[in-house]
DNA sequence: CTATCAACATGACATCTGTCATAGGTTCCC
DNA sequence: GGGAACCTATGACAGATGTCATGTTGATAG
């Protein structure tokens, strides 16, 4: 055996951290160096280690995993990432390969899958789940701007109009114009169906 | 050693599923004798193996784990589950323990504590989270009635008034009663946010 | 330089939503 | 038999929401 895939691994949610760091201790070509739950301290046990690979969350706090693949792209960039996550979301995908990843990795895929993935990207190769992969290219893409993307968010939490648009300054006529250029965008009937539909598609 | 204690799993993620069974797999007493994704192949194996601890999501296709509890409690009360959640939500843990649960414990806990929990609900043990333990007193119960919660939660996926009356056969001016008096006994200032209440404590 | 697009605005209109008072019917319990 | 809770309903009102037409401004891509 040549040498052991250095790993470090960054996931929010501590028990399947843990347990992650099991399942690839137990594989006798990887070696997990350190396990982290935020992306601030992912970053720095790179720094400090420099593994082959980063398997890594996306929603995590202080720093998401795409943030996080972009910082260690440009610090670290012998490191490879490899991206895991509950998310078959076509945005997510292409964000993450824009942002310099080399595997992304659903969490649904059985769990044998994840070594292999580890071992491929430390080749060099790219890991990507194919039927994600074969819908990046059909997937419509965000039709929101900035602000109707912010205001729809907060909508489809509660915010009536009025809070909205006392928080951001503007018009009332001015929040319920994006809003309703949003639903219209998205096809829906109302704010809520609209929140919901662009939440399922990640674009909030 | 005495004798290994026995686990099935029931989990519907698939990474997650195979890394806990790696993580208890590890522990010289303990034995995984099989891990499924819902709540029904569970069911059929906690019947066959009769295993010592039940080791449990809630949200899960088919059956949920709280269903599974109840029915594994009838069926087969030799066996002890252990609900592993997300959520640190007294609603859920209290129907859990309602049905019949031994442990209830969240997956934001350190991975050791999983092995550990196991050990103690086959002993006859309970598990329960400190903080969650001391809230559920606190807590207050669900104040909804069964058609105010059916119609706050179709609503907060976006229904419209109108479409609610159709499905259900009502008068409009009876769903929006509904929902005013969901709203008001939630604190709520419009149905969007009556809903998110609601979804937080685990109503819906 | 100009066409386009995002951001912001106004006013008007129709419709939807939330509230309130009131009330008939059912079921279950004391 | 009388409450109590729940489900259902009506009508009326104020206020929130969604739509449309139209316009200004600034940035930016061609």
């Amino acid at each position: 055996m040549t040498q052991k895939v250095r790993v470090v691994l960054a996931e929010d949610q501590s028990m399947l951290r843990g347990a992650l760091a099991a399942l690839l201790s137990i594989e006798p070509d990887i070696e997990v160096l350190g396990s982290f739950s935020d992306g601030e301290q992912a970053l720095q046990a790179v720094g400090k280690h420099r593994p082959e690979v980063l398997v890594a969350d996306i929603e995590m706090p202080k720093m998401s995993g795409l943030e996080l693949t972009a910082r260690v792209r440009e610090l670290n960039p012998e490191t490879r990432v490899l991206i895991l996550t509950t998310f078959a979301r076509p945005g997510y995908l292409r964000r993450a390969l824009d942002a310099g990843a080399s595997g992304y990795l659903l969490k649904d895929r059985p769990s044998e899958e994840l070594a292999a993935a580890v071992r491929e990207v430390s080749r060099g190769g790219r890991v990507v789940d194919p039927q994600l992969a074969s819908q990046i290219w059909s997937a419509e893409k965000d039709p929101l701007t900035d602000r109707e993307r912010l205001i729809l968010r907060r909508a489809g939490d509660g915010e009536t109009t009025i809070e909205l648009a006392r928080s951001l300054r503007l018009t009332e006529g001015t929040v319920r114009n994006y809003l309703s250029e949003a639903i219209s965008k998205l096809g829906a009937s109302n704010r809520i169906e609209a929140a919901r539909i662009a939440r399922n598609k990640g674009w909030l």
